[in-house]
DNA sequence: CGATTCCTTTGGAACGATCCAAACCTGACG
DNA sequence: CGTCAGGTTTGGATCGTTCCAAAGGAATCG
């Protein structure tokens, strides 16, 4: 844990005040915008801040006054493009506050996510924002966060204590999926990839379930292919679809990238997405709308998450008797062409 | 710009040392595991610490030590999956030295940019690590930061101070990759996206000139297509490959984005890349390994540099005597598919 | 027994900004 | 000329921790 010495003295408030024959509080209230300074004497101080290049020491004030202005962010991947795209969103509506986010990585490693957590604690922070690591114990969370910092939960259901939740509409995203490919005219289709004990896999394939439930089409349990949730992992379970006959037509897959890693599976195997089997994603990542064929997907929009954790966070910070909500992000079925329907839409022309 | 009152007053370091009936300079002493207090008392201390839930208070103890525990990293676009595993492996390294990171996005704007510094200066970083927005002035970025704060410029070259700077070494990257394809037996080969007011493109274009010159090859002006850096904006000007008779039979890529870019433009105009045309890339995000054909590329491996950032800044915030200087990571050929060596060696056979 | 160690512990003044109550102006007014 | 109200300014204590010099206590020694 290293302390660094500063280079030199940093210029202080006290510094301003004595070089422009005022008082330190004097100095402060300028600082502060506040109204009560003389016109006169606003501008002297702010052209003796500019000339010395005096900069404010926040901690110094926050100190004083018992307050926060940094909110922390723990994230479980920042290599994750759905997370990357969420923290820019958090620190995009924390600096518009005027405040500044304390990131933390946990690389899916619930020890080290207590190890960050308690770091970034000692920093104060206004609140919390934490897309939990798999596995990590919500009581032991509630214990470690304590009562005074608020704490917003996102993506995964933790239970164990009485915080904020922003998760996403999973169930009703896959059910609408599920239920535009019924649309579409398929009646065999897959819920692929994902693993069943992460609660937003768990919640996709329930909607998945209930829309076919809707349809009075029955399920057909090898059809429910687990896979971790990257490119690479599906494209080497595509088979799992094909061992049995007859076959699925179309899935729904558990996101993005594990509808891509299909896409590449299935080429492979000289079956052409959107043509002969119809792959509809979750997410709708960048590379959605690039891919070959265009996917399909169900968005979610991560970046207004974020800005909308970042607001909840504060709201709650700034006044701590709201009380805790689950909040449920609502998500957008987008129609491209992986799911079959353009062409569909053209053959009936 | 909200300041958020505390919920309830924080336990301090004097309710645990009147809590256990010691001086609070003890109870600091034994929280920095100073050698100097008896194994008893401590023993003490530590058991009323954890029984209370007691929270360190490390904006107080930064500023009477005139120390900082954290680091500003200020990046352009967080979403690039380039610049996130970047600011993963700053967090991963800072983390490791104890230190806490202070994110800041410019969405490359360079007035955010500054906006966003000036803000983080004010929580006293013990330096800042900045991917600089394009159109970063120099000079005037010397004067914000101030003589104080250790800078580190990365992938971007910015004169204009005496900073850090760490950046790829995007000459030889893009000579290999010219030389491996002109060992395939190409002779007309592109330069493929970017723009040519950026730094890294300069240099890139550079090495591949290099390349050419070394073998003898004339280079063709209208081969250097400008591109944004991005996969949608290169597959639109893919055309401009083919424009002329004979068009190039190979291009080395700006960046893996604009690679991918070219591979579906390719293959929209009925070309495979691999096979009909090769592709070459810069970067070496994880897509490139699982794209279809898997793309041969430059990695340059960001985490690591990220990583390598945090070590430089935190040297030299520890040292500010160790003079700035210029480091060029070096990067490396990843062969796979795209540019047809694989084919080329099995047809060989 | 007092002096001399060594090991532990501790008051009290910082760090840089803010709060509060009190002091200071300046003009107006009786 | 004294009083008063209004707008401005300011000492000094304070936030939670650390530094420093100095004090306390036990053990050793002459």
């Amino acid at each position: 844990m290293p302390r660094r010495p500063l280079a030199e003295r940093r210029l202080t408030l006290r510094d301003i005040a004595l070089g422009c024959g005022v008082s330190p509080a004097t100095v402060s209230l300028v600082l502060r915008r506040s109204p009560l300074v003389h016109a006169r004497t606003r501008a002297r101080v702010e052209a003796e801040i500019a000339r010395r290049g005096y900069v404010y020491n926040r901690a110094a004030a926050n100190l004083r006054r018992r307050t926060s202005s940094s909110v922390a962010l723990v994230v479980n991947d920042l290599s994750n493009p759905f997370f990357a795209e969420f923290a820019a969103g958090v620190d995009e509506a924390l600096g518009a506050h005027g405040c500044v986010t304390l990131l933390g990585s946990t690389g899916e490693s619930s020890e080290r996510e207590r190890a960050v957590i308690a770091s970034l604690l000692e920093h104060a922070p206004a609140g919390i924002i934490l897309s939990p690591a798999e596995g990590s114990d919500g009581a032991s969370l509630a214990r470690l966060v304590g009562a005074h910092t608020p704490l917003l939960v996102f993506n995964r259901a933790l239970g164990g204590g009485a915080w904020d939740m922003l998760v996403l509409d999973n169930r009703s995203g896959a059910r609408a999926a599920t239920e535009h490919l019924l649309a579409l005219g398929h009646r065999r289709i897959a819920f692929f990839g994902g693993h069943r004990d992460s609660s937003s896999c768990r919640e996709r394939r329930e909607g998945h379930l209930e829309a076919l439930a809707g349809a009075g089409v029955a399920a057909e349990p090898s059809w429910l292919v687990e896979t971790a949730p990257t490119r690479l992992e599906a494209a080497r379970e595509v088979g799992a679809l094909f061992v049995r006959d007859p076959a699925p037509t179309a899935a729904v897959c558990y996101n993005d990238a594990v509808a891509l890693g299909l896409m590449l599976g299935l080429a492979a195997r000289g079956r052409r997405p959107g043509r002969d089997f119809a792959v509809v994603g979750f997410d709708d990542i960048p590379e959605a709308a690039v891919s070959l064929p265009p996917l399909t997907t169900v968005a979610t929009d991560p970046r207004a998450r974020g800005r909308q954790a970042a607001e909840r966070v504060l709201a709650r910070a700034a006044d701590p008797r709201v009380a805790p909500a689950r909040t449920v992000a609502p998500v957008r079925l987008v129609v491209r062409e992986s799911c079959g329907a353009h062409a569909a839409a053209e053959r009936a022309r």
